[in-house]
DNA sequence: GGGAGGATGGAT
DNA sequence: TCCATCCTCCCA
């Protein structure tokens, strides 16, 4: 059985290491049904406060942004392109805006495709990733160096070359 | 109030 | 390579 993982675990200011790590845990949602579905994380992306400039936060603290700036272990739910959600989970020290992208979870390749596949939306958007918000984390192995490959960022070419190029996508090698 | 552009994905 | 589709943010 696995153990919850509570928000607190995500508070430490090192979003890269703690993004590396979220590989092999698992995201679990619970349906309008009750029934729970759980699924394997395989990629990741850490978002890594206000110097990073492919993080949403380092153009200021906006409306949308402001849940990066709260505690860890938050849903940060936005959509992108009109029509795609992006499920994030907040890290780091309160006011220290950072993020990690859930890009991706076994048998489902792409950020938006999982969202659409477990149903995730805006509305967790803020809300503590908890059981009692039907949208949460629960532990598993920790995958060894072998297993894991990392990666610049997709689709953040306007960052820059140097914040653009950073490994900081982490995906689970088959 | 207007407009540009985006942490994607599917079709062409 | 194109583009659907709409929210966010900046500028006026």
């Amino acid at each position: 059985m696995s153990r919850v993982l509570r928000p607190e675990t995500f508070n430490s200011r090192q979003t890269v290491r703690l993004a590396r790590e979220l590989l092999g845990k698992t995201l679990a949602v619970e349906q309008e049904n009750g029934k729970v579905s759980r699924v394997r994380i395989t990629e990741t992306e850490a978002y890594d406060g206000p110097d990073d400039l492919a993080c949403h936060a380092s153009k200021g603290r906006t409306a949308r942004t402001e849940v990066m700036f709260g505690p860890a272990g938050r849903w940060y739910v936005y959509l992108i392109y009109g029509m795609h959600e992006m499920l994030n989970l907040v890290t780091g020290p309160q006011d220290y805006p950072a993020a990690i992208l859930i890009r991706a979870v076994e048998g489902i390749s792409g950020p938006g495709r999982l969202t659409k596949r477990l149903g995730v939306d805006r509305r967790f958007n803020t809300l503590p990733a908890v059981p009692e918000n039907a949208l949460w984390l629960e532990s598993g192995p920790s995958l060894p160096d072998a297993h894991v490959e990392a990666t610049p960022r997709v689709g953040v070419g306007y960052a820059g070359p140097d914040w653009s190029q950073r490994p900081y996508r982490f995906v689970v090698k088959k």
